[in-house]
DNA sequence: AGGTATTTGTTCAGCGATTGAATTATTTGC
DNA sequence: GCAAATAATTCAATCGCTGAACAAATACCT
């Protein structure tokens, strides 16, 4: 779990430069053209003069770089432009899932630089031991980060399942894991990354909510608040408002898979009945497609059910329309319930989406009293199945944008 | 509708005491007891040479004022409280609702100063004569307040119905307005309240999101993260995250009434089938009671109904339990997506929360996931019926104590 | 009663960061 | 080759916080 915006405390001296620090910088992150330090000036409102004195410290400080001055008409001194670094600092984004693991590396500017994907099946193995995989995969890829000037700055891993605020996975029942105690396990092991002030060392969380990020942040920049849906074996939601992710009271938010779309239908696991998992989950589309699920690998049974609805087959094709009718009924809950105007399909949904996305418009226009005056865009995520890994490793380095100073700051 | 939190601009040298101000009214406003300079320089952080500089500041702008020292045991000078003004900036509250209007003022500290209930049949009254005779209201209001010693520095109406960024009410089916130009229609009329930097003249929203700010700001203070529902002919809700009221993407957020909680049942006025307005609505429970509801003022329905459950009455306990059991699977939705451990029963509900929240909690129980990790609270609003008009001056008032800067330099 | 310890609140020199104007740097257009 | 234009830097002035010394007001002790 990760704190919320600045913690509101004494404004000092020393606050102005970092206000103005994150400022200058996330312009810089913002911009889709390398601005100069003028068009940085009228863009925040500071004087040119600030502007300089900041940029020096983010030249200094590996953040940003000169670039090429973009060429532009007319007279005048040509400006020199600001990117983000491709040096400097990083982050390492990790993943265990149920049949693979994931690591890799993004740098300030939001590029993957490093990826490794290990595929195993990882429910028979110990907590511990999957975790020592992952933190030999972190330890090669944080050899490559450095050999491209990169340094590790922070670590978060994504996890499909419940995590408690001491970064705890409570229960995790497709990989099943319960009361795995991640960090002290990580512990056990030497860092993985640098010591970065403001920067924690390791994040934990909800795979569906590290995705969600991923998507936030990717390029080019969508709309700042959307429902996140991962369809794995379970379902997901991360919801993103204002930019930023809502983790709830105790960051248990996202829970869509236990929406009740059926309230006295299908018994579920959950103790509830009718609820959404048992109509549009994994197991449920590929039962009700008439396949055994048992015979394919689980990262296979989408793939096959998109051949399958390609070729037009009957049973496939209804199954994924009733799939994305109970979908649509949930998911025009929440969006009644949060006005949101993007919803994004993902994880598993992704491949799906030409399939589910007809039944889950056509449910949110018959019940979303407000969809008559602002159309709900349903849409497919762009980033691929590593989308919560690039999405653990983007919130670090967007950590590092948005509160510069604790980098620069940093011993040595 | 009202912007988020502070907008991030450049931060100037000025922005340093404009951040120190808030930081220590707010502090003031939060202590339970009156806080002595010294208690505030080490709660803040700052040195006591700026924070007595700052309540220099807020002394001299009318926001705080000088209490009667706490008696404390010990050797020492005595320490002067401050408290949060009785007299200076206060927020005129205003609510059109379907059969009265409202017009209240409330000072920094949250006391009601002012409050006048004026009611009728609105629903066959034009929106321009019902917005004048709230002017009337709110002229007398200001008269008062005047007296007291305060200066209305910005209005909130409450409005059951959907209200989009301009202030425009888009559609208060209740109520019969449709595409009402609200600020417009009042700024016909000459200013009710003064002009103050940062404050705006008029914000027009929703009653339920009101009347959850009401709650939020009532003491003794609850959770920062909390849902509250507004059962009257509609069903809305507020949500509250982390202190602050989510509103959406284009403010519409709430619509609770129309979660599907039997996907194919009743017919609802919006479009859908078997929305919770129609299970647990007042008409509906009123029905089911086997009561004529046109016999019956809405004011006096919900009345009506906890006297016969009150006494036993077996229709009226059926009703309502089964409203609660529409109500518990809507909200375990709600909670199992946001991850929310306070629900609160408001409006209408809150008369009838006795028989309302065991069936509602045995939903939760049954449907949340994380329930057994953490319970959920499910209680009765402790506001009374004018919540939303109480929350609407709150809100303006809240503004001032995040923003005292703008009261400070307003001219004058 | 008087002195001392203790806590509160204020005063003031010092300092860091921003500002605004002047200055330097570098290019285009005539 | 020179003027105009735009970019970036330099520097005195200013604003607001800090830290320490100081003044104020009370309780406790003898």
């Amino acid at each position: 779990m990760s704190p919320t915006h600045a913690p509101v405390g004494a404004a000092r001296q020393g606050s102005l430069r970092e206000l103005n620090l994150a400022l200058v910088l996330g312009r810089i992150a913002a911009a889709d053209r390398p601005p100069s330090r003028a068009d940085l000036a009228t863009a925040t409102g500071l004087t040119r003069a600030t502007v300089s004195a900041v940029v020096e410290d983010l030249l200094a400080g590996q953040l940003v770089s000169e670039a090429e001055p973009a060429p532009r008409a007319g007279a005048g001194r040509p400006a020199r432009g600001l990117v983000l670094a491709d040096q400097g600092p990083a982050g390492l984004g990790l993943e265990v899932n149920v049949d693979y693991l994931t690591v890799c590396v993004v740098d300030l500017a939001g590029q993957v630089r490093h990826r490794t994907v290990h595929r195993a099946d990882l429910r028979p193995v110990a907590p511990e031991d999957a975790l020592a995989r992952l933190v030999d995969l972190a330890r090669q890829a944080r050899a490559d980060a450095a050999r491209q000037g990169l340094t590790l700055a922070g670590a978060a891993l994504a996890v499909p399942g419940l995590i408690d605020d001491s970064g705890q996975v409570r229960l995790a029942p497709n990989l099943g894991w319960r009361d795995v105690p991640v960090p002290e396990l990580l512990s056990a092991h030497p860092p993985l990354t640098d010591r970065v002030p403001d920067v924690p060392a390791l994040v934990v969380d909800n795979e569906a909510n590290l995705a969600a990020l991923g998507e936030l942040h990717s390029r080019p920049p969508g709309p700042a608040s959307f429902l996140h849906i991962s369809g794995e074996v379970g379902i997901g939601a991360g919801i993103v408002l204002d930019g930023a992710l809502f983790r709830g009271a105790r960051g248990w938010s996202g829970e869509i898979g236990h929406l009740p779309v059926h309230p006295q239908g299908r018994p579920c696991r959950c103790g509830g009945r009718g609820c959404l998992e048992q109509y549009a989950g994994q197991e449920a589309i590929v039962a009700a497609a008439g396949l055994v699920r048992a015979e394919l690998p689980a990262d296979t049974a989408t793939a096959r059910l998109a051949e399958l609805a390609e070729a037009g087959e009957p049973a496939a094709l209804r199954a994924l329309n009733d799939a994305g009718t109970a979908l649509g009924v949930a998911v025009a809950g929440v969006v009644n319930l949060l006005d949101l105007d993007t919803v994004v399909l993902g994880g598993g949904y992704a491949p799906l989406a030409p399939w589910l996305c007809p039944p889950v418009l056509a449910e949110i226009k018959a019940r979303v009293l407000t969809a008559a005056w602002s159309p709900v865009t349903v849409r497919p995520s762009t980033l691929g199945p590593e989308a919560a890994a690039v999405g653990a490793a983007g919130s670090v380095v967007r950590r590092i944008v948005a509160r510069p100073a604790g980098w620069l700051n940093r011993a040595g």
